[in-house]
DNA sequence: GAGCCACTGACACACTTTGCGACAAAACAC
DNA sequence: GTGTTTTGTCGCAAAGTGTGTCAGTGGCTC
Protein backbone atom coordinates (compact mmCIF):
# COMPACT_ATOMS: atom_id res chain seq x y z
CA UNK A 1 0.00 0.00 0.00
CA UNK A 2 0.83 3.77 -0.94
CA UNK A 3 0.95 6.96 1.59
CA UNK A 4 -2.80 7.25 0.02
CA UNK A 5 -4.54 4.14 1.09
CA UNK A 6 -7.74 3.81 -1.54
CA UNK A 7 -10.98 3.73 -0.11
CA UNK A 8 -13.87 1.84 -1.86
CA UNK A 9 -17.36 3.23 -0.78
CA UNK A 10 -20.37 1.61 -1.70
CA UNK A 11 -23.88 2.47 -0.92
CA UNK A 12 -27.19 2.63 -2.64
CA UNK A 13 -27.94 6.50 -1.19
CA UNK A 14 -25.62 8.97 -3.21
CA UNK A 15 -25.92 11.39 0.23
CA UNK A 16 -24.18 8.95 2.00
CA UNK A 17 -21.74 7.88 -1.11
CA UNK A 18 -21.00 11.74 -1.71
CA UNK A 19 -20.28 12.19 1.91
CA UNK A 20 -18.05 10.11 2.49
CA UNK A 21 -15.99 10.09 -0.24
CA UNK A 22 -15.48 13.78 0.26
CA UNK A 23 -15.41 13.30 4.08
CA UNK A 24 -12.19 10.31 3.17
CA UNK A 25 -10.69 12.43 0.56
CA UNK A 26 -10.26 15.63 2.72
CA UNK A 27 -8.67 13.23 5.83
CA UNK A 28 -5.72 11.54 3.48
CA UNK A 29 -7.32 9.12 2.13
CA UNK A 30 -8.47 8.55 -1.77
CA UNK A 31 -11.62 7.51 -2.14
CA UNK A 32 -14.11 5.76 -4.92
CA UNK A 33 -18.20 5.17 -4.87
CA UNK A 34 -19.92 2.38 -5.71
CA UNK A 35 -23.89 2.44 -5.91
CA UNK A 36 -24.24 -1.36 -5.43
CA UNK A 37 -22.49 -3.99 -5.89
CA UNK A 38 -22.09 -4.81 -9.66
CA UNK A 39 -20.80 -1.41 -10.04
CA UNK A 40 -18.05 -2.17 -7.34
CA UNK A 41 -17.07 -5.51 -8.85
CA UNK A 42 -16.40 -3.49 -12.31
CA UNK A 43 -14.31 -1.06 -9.98
CA UNK A 44 -12.18 -4.01 -8.43
CA UNK A 45 -11.35 -5.42 -11.52
CA UNK A 46 -9.32 -2.66 -12.96
CA UNK A 47 -8.82 -0.53 -9.46
CA UNK A 48 -6.10 -1.50 -6.20
CA UNK A 49 -8.56 -1.31 -3.38
CA UNK A 50 -7.19 -1.30 0.31
CA UNK A 51 -10.34 -1.55 2.08
CA UNK A 52 -14.27 -1.44 1.27
CA UNK A 53 -17.09 0.34 3.09
CA UNK A 54 -20.08 -1.34 2.63
CA UNK A 55 -23.90 -0.94 3.44
CA UNK A 56 -25.33 -4.15 4.46
CA UNK A 57 -28.89 -3.21 2.96
CA UNK A 58 -28.46 -2.22 -0.76
CA UNK A 59 -31.46 -3.51 -3.62
CA UNK A 60 -29.95 -6.03 -5.37
CA UNK A 61 -27.30 -8.21 -3.97
CA UNK A 62 -26.39 -6.67 -1.11
CA UNK A 63 -23.87 -6.26 1.12
CA UNK A 64 -23.21 -9.56 3.04
CA UNK A 65 -22.99 -11.35 -0.31
CA UNK A 66 -20.48 -8.68 -1.90
CA UNK A 67 -18.57 -8.72 1.67
CA UNK A 68 -17.86 -12.83 1.25
CA UNK A 69 -16.66 -11.91 -2.40
CA UNK A 70 -14.26 -9.37 -1.56
CA UNK A 71 -13.05 -11.43 1.67
CA UNK A 72 -12.30 -14.68 -0.19
CA UNK A 73 -11.21 -13.56 -3.59
CA UNK A 74 -9.32 -10.33 -3.15
CA UNK A 75 -8.49 -10.79 0.76
CA UNK A 76 -9.80 -7.23 1.34
CA UNK A 77 -10.53 -5.63 5.02
CA UNK A 78 -14.41 -4.93 5.03
CA UNK A 79 -15.97 -2.12 6.72
CA UNK A 80 -19.69 -2.89 7.01
CA UNK A 81 -22.51 0.36 7.52
CA UNK A 82 -25.56 -1.20 9.28
CA UNK A 83 -28.17 0.78 10.31
CA UNK A 84 -28.52 1.27 14.19
CA UNK A 85 -29.82 -1.70 16.21
CA UNK A 86 -29.79 -4.29 13.24
CA UNK A 87 -27.86 -7.05 15.73
CA UNK A 88 -28.80 -9.49 13.63
CA UNK A 89 -27.29 -7.94 10.79
CA UNK A 90 -23.97 -6.84 12.99
CA UNK A 91 -23.84 -10.82 13.89
CA UNK A 92 -23.97 -12.26 10.37
CA UNK A 93 -21.67 -9.31 9.34
CA UNK A 94 -18.82 -10.73 11.55
CA UNK A 95 -19.77 -14.14 10.77
CA UNK A 96 -19.14 -13.17 7.23
CA UNK A 97 -15.83 -12.28 8.11
CA UNK A 98 -15.86 -8.14 8.19
CA UNK A 99 -13.29 -6.69 9.76
CA UNK A 100 -15.39 -4.27 11.57
CA UNK A 101 -18.94 -2.54 11.39
CA UNK A 102 -20.26 0.60 12.37
CA UNK A 103 -24.06 1.55 13.13
CA UNK A 104 -25.98 4.69 10.93
CA UNK A 105 -26.27 7.40 11.69
CA UNK A 106 -22.38 7.43 12.23
CA UNK A 107 -19.84 10.03 13.54
CA UNK A 108 -17.44 10.58 10.76
CA UNK A 109 -14.69 10.67 13.40
CA UNK A 110 -15.09 7.27 14.55
CA UNK A 111 -15.80 5.54 10.83
CA UNK A 112 -11.74 7.59 10.43
CA UNK A 113 -10.78 5.82 13.19
CA UNK A 114 -12.18 2.66 12.60
CA UNK A 115 -10.54 2.76 8.41
CA UNK A 116 -7.07 3.98 10.60
CA UNK A 117 -7.53 0.59 13.21
CA UNK A 118 -8.31 -1.63 10.34
CA UNK A 119 -5.68 -0.84 7.75
CA UNK A 120 -3.22 -0.59 10.55
CA UNK A 121 -4.14 -4.29 11.69
CA UNK A 122 -4.55 -5.35 7.81
CA UNK A 123 -0.76 -3.93 7.38
CA UNK A 124 0.70 -4.57 10.52
CA UNK A 125 0.52 -8.76 9.89
CA UNK A 126 2.20 -10.44 7.22
CA UNK A 127 -0.28 -9.86 4.30
CA UNK A 128 -1.31 -13.54 3.00
CA UNK A 129 1.41 -14.21 0.00
CA UNK A 130 -1.36 -13.54 -2.91
CA UNK A 131 -1.14 -15.45 -6.33
CA UNK A 132 1.19 -12.91 -7.83
CA UNK A 133 4.15 -13.42 -5.16
CA UNK A 134 4.86 -17.25 -5.97
CA UNK A 135 3.76 -17.97 -9.14
CA UNK A 136 5.40 -18.23 -12.07
CA UNK A 137 3.36 -17.00 -15.14
CA UNK A 138 4.21 -18.09 -19.38
CA UNK A 139 2.66 -16.04 -21.51
CA UNK A 140 4.13 -15.48 -25.40
CA UNK A 141 7.53 -16.30 -25.73
CA UNK A 142 8.25 -15.70 -21.69
CA UNK A 143 8.09 -16.73 -18.39
CA UNK A 144 7.44 -13.81 -15.56
CA UNK A 145 9.80 -15.68 -12.61
CA UNK A 146 7.36 -13.35 -9.47
CA UNK A 147 9.82 -14.54 -6.73
CA UNK A 148 13.10 -13.74 -8.93
CA UNK A 149 11.15 -10.72 -10.59
CA UNK A 150 12.79 -11.48 -13.98
CA UNK A 151 11.55 -12.47 -17.07
CA UNK A 152 13.46 -15.78 -18.88
CA UNK A 153 13.00 -17.19 -22.43
CA UNK A 154 12.68 -20.95 -23.10
CA UNK A 155 15.90 -20.94 -23.93
CA UNK A 156 16.98 -19.33 -20.61
CA UNK A 157 17.98 -15.92 -21.36
CA UNK A 158 16.71 -13.85 -18.28
CA UNK A 159 15.92 -10.02 -18.10
CA UNK A 160 15.46 -8.77 -14.80
CA UNK A 161 12.93 -5.92 -14.59
CA UNK A 162 13.18 -2.98 -12.16
CA UNK A 163 10.25 -2.40 -9.41
CA UNK A 164 7.75 -0.79 -11.79
CA UNK A 165 8.32 -3.11 -14.71
CA UNK A 166 7.63 -5.85 -12.61
CA UNK A 167 4.43 -4.07 -11.08
CA UNK A 168 3.16 -2.98 -14.70
CA UNK A 169 3.84 -6.22 -16.27
CA UNK A 170 1.74 -7.55 -13.35
CA UNK A 171 -0.98 -5.40 -13.38
CA UNK A 172 -1.88 -6.42 -17.06
CA UNK A 173 -0.99 -10.22 -16.27
CA UNK A 174 -3.66 -10.26 -14.12
CA UNK A 175 -5.93 -8.20 -16.44
CA UNK A 176 -5.64 -9.75 -19.99
CA UNK A 177 -7.40 -8.17 -23.07
CA UNK A 178 -8.67 -5.75 -20.76
CA UNK A 179 -8.18 -2.34 -21.84
CA UNK A 180 -6.84 -0.18 -18.63
CA UNK A 181 -6.70 4.11 -18.50
CA UNK A 182 -3.24 5.54 -17.80
CA UNK A 183 -5.30 6.09 -14.18
CA UNK A 184 -5.93 2.99 -13.69
CA UNK A 185 -2.41 1.86 -13.99
CA UNK A 186 -1.00 4.14 -11.95
CA UNK A 187 -3.54 3.48 -9.60
CA UNK A 188 -2.50 -0.54 -10.13
CA UNK A 189 1.11 0.20 -10.37
CA UNK A 190 1.76 3.23 -7.87
CA UNK A 191 -1.71 3.52 -5.89
CA UNK A 192 -1.85 7.59 -6.56
CA UNK A 193 -3.56 9.51 -8.81
CA UNK A 194 -2.37 10.85 -11.96
CA UNK A 195 -1.33 14.68 -12.77
CA UNK A 196 -3.11 16.98 -14.82
CA UNK A 197 0.02 15.99 -17.46
CA UNK A 198 1.87 12.91 -16.34
CA UNK A 199 4.08 10.74 -18.55
CA UNK A 200 5.13 8.23 -16.32
CA UNK A 201 3.14 5.43 -17.46
CA UNK A 202 3.72 6.43 -21.31
CA UNK A 203 7.25 6.36 -20.34
CA UNK A 204 6.67 2.97 -18.12
CA UNK A 205 4.87 0.86 -20.99
CA UNK A 206 7.58 2.05 -23.41
CA UNK A 207 10.33 1.34 -21.23
CA UNK A 208 8.48 -2.39 -20.73
CA UNK A 209 8.22 -2.50 -24.44
CA UNK A 210 11.66 -2.62 -24.90
CA UNK A 211 12.49 -5.56 -22.73
CA UNK A 212 9.21 -7.73 -23.62
CA UNK A 213 8.66 -6.70 -27.18
CA UNK A 214 10.29 -8.52 -30.39
CA UNK A 215 9.73 -5.29 -32.65
CA UNK A 216 8.96 -2.26 -29.75
CA UNK A 217 8.00 -0.42 -32.84
CA UNK A 218 5.55 -2.46 -33.55
CA UNK A 219 4.04 -4.12 -30.30
CA UNK A 220 2.05 -7.00 -30.13
CA UNK A 221 1.74 -7.66 -26.43
CA UNK A 222 1.31 -4.38 -25.20
CA UNK A 223 -1.33 -2.27 -27.56
CA UNK A 224 -2.20 1.06 -27.25
CA UNK A 225 -6.30 2.29 -26.61
CA UNK A 226 -6.27 5.73 -28.39
CA UNK A 227 -7.13 7.85 -26.24
CA UNK A 228 -8.01 4.66 -23.71
CA UNK A 229 -5.02 3.56 -22.53
CA UNK A 230 -3.41 0.24 -22.91
CA UNK A 231 -4.15 -3.20 -23.32
CA UNK A 232 -2.15 -6.25 -22.96
CA UNK A 233 -3.22 -8.75 -25.68
CA UNK A 234 -1.24 -12.02 -24.35
CA UNK A 235 -2.52 -15.13 -22.97
CA UNK A 236 -0.49 -15.64 -19.54
CA UNK A 237 -1.26 -18.76 -17.75
CA UNK A 238 0.55 -20.08 -14.80
CA UNK A 239 3.17 -22.14 -15.41
CA UNK B 1 -3.79 -22.34 19.57
CA UNK B 2 -5.74 -25.62 20.76
CA UNK B 3 -8.78 -26.81 20.24
CA UNK B 4 -10.79 -25.07 22.81
CA UNK B 5 -9.36 -21.23 22.32
CA UNK B 6 -8.57 -20.03 25.80
CA UNK B 7 -10.15 -16.40 26.42
CA UNK B 8 -9.42 -13.68 29.17
CA UNK B 9 -11.60 -11.67 30.53
CA UNK B 10 -10.47 -9.38 32.99
CA UNK B 11 -13.39 -6.96 34.82
CA UNK B 12 -13.59 -5.26 37.90
CA UNK B 13 -17.18 -6.57 38.01
CA UNK B 14 -17.63 -9.84 39.77
CA UNK B 15 -21.39 -10.36 38.51
CA UNK B 16 -19.88 -9.67 34.65
CA UNK B 17 -17.07 -12.04 34.78
CA UNK B 18 -18.65 -14.99 35.92
CA UNK B 19 -21.47 -14.24 33.76
CA UNK B 20 -18.94 -14.04 30.74
CA UNK B 21 -16.98 -16.95 31.91
CA UNK B 22 -19.77 -19.27 32.23
CA UNK B 23 -21.18 -17.98 28.73
CA UNK B 24 -18.14 -18.67 27.32
CA UNK B 25 -17.73 -21.92 28.61
CA UNK B 26 -21.10 -23.33 27.63
CA UNK B 27 -19.87 -22.22 24.17
CA UNK B 28 -16.81 -23.91 23.29
CA UNK B 29 -14.27 -21.95 25.25
CA UNK B 30 -11.89 -22.58 28.00
CA UNK B 31 -12.61 -18.90 30.03
CA UNK B 32 -10.36 -17.42 32.99
CA UNK B 33 -11.27 -14.53 34.70
CA UNK B 34 -9.22 -11.62 36.18
CA UNK B 35 -10.58 -8.99 37.90
CA UNK B 36 -8.03 -5.88 37.65
CA UNK B 37 -4.38 -5.52 35.42
CA UNK B 38 -2.08 -6.97 38.19
CA UNK B 39 -4.16 -10.45 38.14
CA UNK B 40 -4.44 -10.29 34.61
CA UNK B 41 -0.63 -10.05 33.90
CA UNK B 42 -0.01 -12.72 36.69
CA UNK B 43 -2.31 -14.74 34.62
CA UNK B 44 -0.33 -14.38 31.39
CA UNK B 45 2.45 -15.09 33.01
CA UNK B 46 1.36 -18.97 33.52
CA UNK B 47 -1.46 -19.48 30.72
CA UNK B 48 -1.49 -19.50 27.04
CA UNK B 49 -3.75 -16.87 26.21
CA UNK B 50 -5.37 -16.36 23.07
CA UNK B 51 -7.75 -13.55 23.09
CA UNK B 52 -8.34 -10.88 25.75
CA UNK B 53 -11.96 -8.82 26.43
CA UNK B 54 -10.73 -5.97 28.41
CA UNK B 55 -12.73 -3.68 29.97
CA UNK B 56 -11.85 -0.27 29.49
CA UNK B 57 -13.25 1.08 33.20
CA UNK B 58 -11.39 -0.39 35.76
CA UNK B 59 -10.27 0.88 39.05
CA UNK B 60 -6.15 1.29 39.48
CA UNK B 61 -4.15 0.63 35.64
CA UNK B 62 -7.34 0.76 32.96
CA UNK B 63 -7.99 -1.20 30.10
CA UNK B 64 -6.26 0.70 27.54
CA UNK B 65 -2.80 0.29 29.41
CA UNK B 66 -3.28 -3.17 29.52
CA UNK B 67 -4.28 -3.21 26.29
CA UNK B 68 -1.18 -1.53 25.03
CA UNK B 69 0.68 -3.85 26.69
CA UNK B 70 -1.12 -7.16 25.28
CA UNK B 71 -0.54 -6.00 21.88
CA UNK B 72 2.93 -4.80 21.87
CA UNK B 73 4.15 -7.56 24.20
CA UNK B 74 2.47 -10.61 23.22
CA UNK B 75 0.78 -9.70 20.03
CA UNK B 76 -2.52 -10.78 21.18
CA UNK B 77 -6.16 -9.99 19.69
CA UNK B 78 -8.09 -7.59 22.14
CA UNK B 79 -12.12 -7.43 22.36
CA UNK B 80 -12.63 -4.33 24.66
CA UNK B 81 -15.89 -3.62 26.75
CA UNK B 82 -16.87 -0.06 27.28
CA UNK B 83 -20.25 1.66 28.35
CA UNK B 84 -22.30 2.30 25.78
CA UNK B 85 -22.61 5.87 24.23
CA UNK B 86 -18.95 6.54 25.42
CA UNK B 87 -17.47 6.97 22.00
CA UNK B 88 -14.21 9.32 22.98
CA UNK B 89 -13.19 5.52 24.72
CA UNK B 90 -14.13 3.31 21.36
CA UNK B 91 -12.24 5.93 19.66
CA UNK B 92 -9.12 5.37 21.66
CA UNK B 93 -9.46 1.82 22.22
CA UNK B 94 -9.79 1.11 18.46
CA UNK B 95 -6.45 3.80 18.32
CA UNK B 96 -4.25 2.12 20.61
CA UNK B 97 -4.67 -1.07 18.82
CA UNK B 98 -7.93 -3.19 20.41
CA UNK B 99 -9.04 -5.49 17.44
CA UNK B 100 -12.64 -4.94 18.48
CA UNK B 101 -14.70 -3.16 20.65
CA UNK B 102 -18.27 -3.57 22.24
CA UNK B 103 -20.47 -1.43 24.25
CA UNK B 104 -22.45 -2.67 27.56
CA UNK B 105 -24.41 -4.09 28.03
CA UNK B 106 -23.73 -6.32 25.49
CA UNK B 107 -25.75 -9.14 23.79
CA UNK B 108 -23.90 -12.16 24.71
CA UNK B 109 -24.23 -13.69 21.17
CA UNK B 110 -22.86 -10.85 19.60
CA UNK B 111 -19.81 -11.31 21.84
CA UNK B 112 -19.65 -14.18 20.64
CA UNK B 113 -19.73 -13.37 17.11
CA UNK B 114 -16.82 -10.88 17.63
CA UNK B 115 -14.90 -13.42 19.52
CA UNK B 116 -15.16 -15.72 16.49
CA UNK B 117 -14.43 -13.43 13.82
CA UNK B 118 -11.63 -11.43 15.76
CA UNK B 119 -9.91 -15.28 16.36
CA UNK B 120 -10.74 -16.88 12.89
CA UNK B 121 -9.10 -13.17 11.74
CA UNK B 122 -5.63 -13.67 13.83
CA UNK B 123 -5.63 -17.73 12.14
CA UNK B 124 -6.22 -16.81 8.47
CA UNK B 125 -3.83 -15.17 8.48
CA UNK B 126 -0.43 -17.12 7.76
CA UNK B 127 0.30 -18.36 10.57
CA UNK B 128 3.91 -16.07 11.14
CA UNK B 129 6.96 -18.63 10.87
CA UNK B 130 8.49 -18.76 14.63
CA UNK B 131 11.93 -18.76 12.90
CA UNK B 132 13.69 -17.57 16.34
CA UNK B 133 12.12 -20.23 18.15
CA UNK B 134 12.71 -22.96 15.63
CA UNK B 135 16.62 -24.87 15.63
CA UNK B 136 16.95 -24.55 11.98
CA UNK B 137 16.18 -23.31 9.19
CA UNK B 138 17.31 -23.78 5.70
CA UNK B 139 16.72 -21.40 2.60
CA UNK B 140 18.28 -22.37 -1.04
CA UNK B 141 22.19 -23.77 -0.05
CA UNK B 142 21.81 -22.53 3.33
CA UNK B 143 20.90 -23.52 7.02
CA UNK B 144 20.84 -20.97 9.09
CA UNK B 145 21.36 -22.47 12.87
CA UNK B 146 19.44 -19.98 15.07
CA UNK B 147 21.12 -21.28 18.37
CA UNK B 148 24.88 -20.83 17.14
CA UNK B 149 23.90 -17.70 15.11
CA UNK B 150 25.76 -19.02 11.43
CA UNK B 151 25.04 -19.99 8.51
CA UNK B 152 26.38 -23.39 7.49
CA UNK B 153 26.18 -24.97 4.19
CA UNK B 154 25.79 -28.57 3.31
CA UNK B 155 29.68 -28.65 2.52
CA UNK B 156 30.46 -27.42 5.99
CA UNK B 157 31.82 -24.31 5.32
CA UNK B 158 30.18 -21.89 8.64
CA UNK B 159 29.62 -18.18 8.24
CA UNK B 160 29.12 -16.47 11.34
CA UNK B 161 26.65 -13.35 11.65
CA UNK B 162 26.84 -10.23 13.72
CA UNK B 163 23.41 -9.20 15.70
CA UNK B 164 22.29 -7.45 13.65
CA UNK B 165 23.12 -9.25 10.48
CA UNK B 166 20.84 -12.37 12.77
CA UNK B 167 18.21 -9.99 13.05
CA UNK B 168 18.08 -9.08 9.72
CA UNK B 169 18.00 -12.10 8.29
CA UNK B 170 15.70 -13.77 10.43
CA UNK B 171 13.10 -10.88 10.05
CA UNK B 172 13.61 -11.66 6.36
CA UNK B 173 12.66 -15.38 6.98
CA UNK B 174 9.59 -14.97 8.77
CA UNK B 175 8.11 -12.60 6.07
CA UNK B 176 9.47 -14.50 2.85
CA UNK B 177 7.88 -12.82 -1.03
CA UNK B 178 6.86 -9.71 1.22
CA UNK B 179 8.33 -6.35 0.76
CA UNK B 180 9.45 -5.27 3.79
CA UNK B 181 10.11 -1.15 4.00
CA UNK B 182 13.07 0.48 5.71
CA UNK B 183 10.32 1.52 8.48
CA UNK B 184 9.36 -1.96 8.93
CA UNK B 185 12.95 -3.19 9.03
CA UNK B 186 14.19 -0.82 11.16
CA UNK B 187 11.31 -2.02 13.46
CA UNK B 188 11.94 -5.42 13.35
CA UNK B 189 15.29 -5.53 13.56
CA UNK B 190 15.44 -2.64 16.40
CA UNK B 191 12.31 -1.36 17.16
CA UNK B 192 12.94 1.86 16.26
CA UNK B 193 11.83 4.28 13.90
CA UNK B 194 13.92 5.41 11.13
CA UNK B 195 15.17 9.16 11.04
CA UNK B 196 15.05 11.03 7.67
CA UNK B 197 18.15 9.97 5.70
CA UNK B 198 18.84 6.99 7.68
CA UNK B 199 21.01 4.72 5.46
CA UNK B 200 21.12 1.83 8.07
CA UNK B 201 18.91 -0.86 6.94
CA UNK B 202 20.82 -0.12 3.13
CA UNK B 203 24.44 -1.00 4.99
CA UNK B 204 22.84 -4.06 6.75
CA UNK B 205 21.24 -5.21 3.52
CA UNK B 206 24.51 -4.85 1.62
CA UNK B 207 26.75 -6.68 4.79
CA UNK B 208 24.12 -9.74 4.66
CA UNK B 209 24.55 -10.02 1.02
CA UNK B 210 28.06 -10.13 0.97
CA UNK B 211 27.60 -13.24 3.37
CA UNK B 212 24.98 -15.02 1.74
CA UNK B 213 24.21 -14.23 -1.87
CA UNK B 214 26.62 -16.08 -4.25
CA UNK B 215 27.24 -12.77 -6.31
CA UNK B 216 26.21 -9.63 -4.06
CA UNK B 217 26.69 -7.45 -7.19
CA UNK B 218 23.11 -9.24 -8.57
CA UNK B 219 21.46 -10.35 -5.51
CA UNK B 220 18.96 -13.24 -5.64
CA UNK B 221 17.85 -13.70 -1.87
CA UNK B 222 17.73 -10.33 -1.08
CA UNK B 223 16.32 -7.89 -3.56
CA UNK B 224 15.58 -4.18 -3.87
CA UNK B 225 12.25 -2.92 -4.41
CA UNK B 226 12.93 0.67 -5.71
CA UNK B 227 10.90 3.13 -3.32
CA UNK B 228 9.66 0.48 -1.30
CA UNK B 229 12.31 -1.69 0.32
CA UNK B 230 13.64 -5.01 0.34
CA UNK B 231 11.84 -8.11 -0.34
CA UNK B 232 13.85 -11.85 0.62
CA UNK B 233 12.84 -14.33 -2.29
CA UNK B 234 13.93 -17.35 -0.93
CA UNK B 235 11.82 -20.50 0.18
CA UNK B 236 12.62 -20.79 3.95
CA UNK B 237 11.63 -24.05 5.79
CA UNK B 238 11.95 -25.57 8.82
CA UNK B 239 15.03 -27.92 9.00
C1' DG C 1 -7.14 13.56 -49.55
C1' DA C 2 -5.92 17.93 -46.80
C1' DG C 3 -5.93 20.11 -42.66
C1' DC C 4 -6.49 20.13 -37.92
C1' DC C 5 -6.20 18.57 -33.23
C1' DA C 6 -5.52 15.58 -29.52
C1' DC C 7 -2.80 11.95 -28.27
C1' DT C 8 1.35 9.05 -28.24
C1' DG C 9 6.43 7.46 -28.64
C1' DA C 10 10.88 8.52 -27.93
C1' DC C 11 14.42 10.89 -25.95
C1' DA C 12 17.16 13.90 -23.00
C1' DC C 13 17.61 15.43 -18.63
C1' DA C 14 16.72 16.25 -13.75
C1' DC C 15 15.81 14.25 -9.67
C1' DT C 16 15.37 10.54 -6.35
C1' DT C 17 16.85 6.38 -4.49
C1' DT C 18 20.26 2.87 -3.85
C1' DG C 19 25.09 0.37 -3.46
C1' DC C 20 29.13 0.49 -1.37
C1' DG C 21 33.68 2.00 0.19
C1' DA C 22 35.72 4.67 3.83
C1' DC C 23 35.68 6.28 8.17
C1' DA C 24 34.07 7.20 12.91
C1' DA C 25 31.45 6.01 16.82
C1' DA C 26 29.83 2.56 19.75
C1' DA C 27 29.74 -1.91 21.76
C1' DC C 28 32.16 -5.71 23.33
C1' DA C 29 35.93 -8.80 24.96
C1' DC C 30 39.80 -9.35 27.57
C1' DG D 1 42.53 0.33 30.36
C1' DT D 2 43.53 -1.74 25.23
C1' DG D 3 42.35 -4.08 21.08
C1' DT D 4 38.67 -5.97 18.28
C1' DT D 5 34.30 -6.27 16.29
C1' DT D 6 30.10 -4.28 15.03
C1' DT D 7 27.27 -0.62 13.57
C1' DG D 8 25.95 4.13 11.97
C1' DT D 9 27.16 8.16 8.94
C1' DC D 10 28.98 10.37 4.97
C1' DG D 11 30.08 10.81 0.18
C1' DC D 12 30.09 9.60 -4.35
C1' DA D 13 28.81 6.80 -8.32
C1' DA D 14 25.23 4.15 -10.41
C1' DA D 15 20.56 2.89 -11.29
C1' DG D 16 15.50 3.89 -11.53
C1' DT D 17 11.98 6.99 -12.37
C1' DG D 18 9.27 11.39 -13.57
C1' DT D 19 8.98 15.60 -16.52
C1' DG D 20 9.25 18.33 -20.56
C1' DT D 21 9.78 18.62 -25.38
C1' DC D 22 9.19 17.51 -30.00
C1' DA D 23 8.14 14.92 -33.78
C1' DG D 24 4.94 11.67 -35.53
C1' DT D 25 0.45 9.25 -35.70
C1' DG D 26 -4.53 8.38 -35.45
C1' DG D 27 -8.99 10.14 -35.88
C1' DC D 28 -11.94 13.73 -37.25
C1' DT D 29 -14.15 17.23 -40.41
C1' DC D 30 -14.59 19.12 -44.61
Amino acid sequence: MTAQPHILVVDDSRDIRDLLVRYLQTHGYRATAADGAAAARRILKTNSIDLAVLDVMMPGEDGLSLCRTLRSEHDMPVIMLTARGEEIDRIVGLEMGADDYIGKPFNPRELLARIGAVLRRANSLPRKARASDTKRIRFEKWVLDTAQRELVTSDGVAVPLSAGEFRLLIAFLERPKISLTRDQLLDLTQGRTADPFDRSIDNAVSRLRRKIEEDPKNPRLIKTVWAGGYVFTGDPVAA
